[in-house]
DNA sequence: TCAAAAGTGTTCCGACTACACCCATGT
DNA sequence: ACATGGGTGTAGTCGGAACACTTTTGA
């Protein structure tokens, strides 16, 4: 860099500043129904409305970072799957201020050790058909989310954040028909994704959910390939 | 909204404000190669090198209208193709301050009418390939967009906003080509895109490229559909 | 023994791939 | 007449889609 470093924060010095948020759009799966995390507003304006989690970003973290922070900081987990959707810069979309938000969602699994932080927090999982109406253009936000999220499955082995380590494959039968929205047949779903030789079975059964009891199942990072993975959305 | 107006701005009045720019990435095909428009930076610092055209995002605008604003600058066009490619919120990615950006793409066709307006604004097309050093993050931002231009063009019909109002199949080709840098067989490429329904033939030839002359076709934006249309990228 | 979920194989068809020659025209 | 680029058809293969019965076991 060819100048000085005093000159920091001097350049840009008349430029008209705005505020930036984050807002994560955090799914989740119950081994039944796709879920999303909302919570109650805790700031004005719209205290108390239903809406999703958010900050604004701080001077010293990105934006992705930013969304890990709060992500922490409800449900206490790390190592999250995070990605940006897309911005929402819209003039009018925040009466509070003029605020860019800066949506990300994330997948996370659902399971007894993070219940309690969220709670805590006064947040709540909802099934994604009987979300309630969200603050400002949340909805949108959650609408987009869902849009990708399908998007993503039909190329890529995404969702499998949203499972715990072991699973079944009916278990991810049941999470894809719940992305899609649709029945998928098990003969062609369990033969498509076990020709994609990501999966290491194991010899223990899961008998929590049949009598005949299925094989669980885990993901061999390893084998992960980019090959595609298409499914009729 | 349940709050009164005059709160206006005053509830997040001790958060942060960051600058927000919107940096956009604009190609072109000359019928040859797939081109960039970069220019010469015009404000300290880095003033002089390389650079993508960005400016500040404004208070009365989203980030959309802010990128269409600085196209009609420079190009004069409007109407133009653009879309939010994702952010860039590294904390030390300016010198010149806290700047998070909002890189947006635009496909625009290259010809006369534009070309003087360009040059007026120390403006340059750069084939991909001879493309220099660009300022902060810009180099990565100009591949994330044509990874992004790369992938939607194997999903959907992109690129047509690259071609004059009629043109002929082998341009069609070539643009693909240059976009999926490499080959594509004529006759398996003719014959996907002719299935898709959404191209009208007219009789015209166009000479300007051999002695038997191609027959010009025009994009039926009332046939366009989402049918895939999927190329090996 | 029965109910409930897990697991498995085959056929059909559409779509992508590879591949080579004739056509029209200006010079 | 010839060089240059435009235009066309076919056979093979792969993968997705449709479809129904057997297995296991707890109650």
């Amino acid at each position: 860099m060819e100048f000085a470093k005093n000159q920091q924060n001097s350049w840009y010095e008349n430029k008209e500043q705005v505020l930036v948020a984050v807002d994560c759009i955090i799914f989740g799966f119950d081994n039944e129904t796709l879920k999303l995390l909302v919570f109650k507003r805790e700031i004005q304006p719209l205290k108390g409305s239903w809406s999703l989690i958010g900050s604004f970003i701080r001077q010293n973290e990105n934006a992705n970072q930013a969304g890990l922070r709060i992500l922490k900081d409800i449900t206490g987990l790390e190592n999250i799957f995070m990605e940006e959707l897309k911005t929402y810069s819209a003039v009018d979309r925040d009466p509070g201020a003029r605020c860019i938000s800066i949506g990300q969602y994330a997948l996370i699994r659902i399971d007894e050790n993070n219940k309690e932080l969220v709670n805590k927090h006064g947040a709540f999982w909802f099934s994604l058909d009987e979300l309630p109406e969200l603050v400002l253009d949340h909805n949108q936000m959650v609408k987009d989310a869902l849009d990708r999220l399908r998007e993503k499955a039909r190329f890529s082995p995404v969702g499998f954040e949203l499972l715990p380590k072991y699973f079944t494959l009916p278990q991810i039968q049941t999470l894809y028909e719940q992305i899609f929205q649709k029945r998928l047949d098990s003969r062609n779903f369990r033969k498509k994704l076990l020709s994609l030789n990501f999966l290491k079975k194991t010899e223990i059964k899961d008998k929590s959910s049949s009598k005949k009891g299925a094989y669980l199942y885990e993901f061999d990072y390893e084998k992960e390939t980019d090959q595609s993975f298409i499914f009729k959305g």
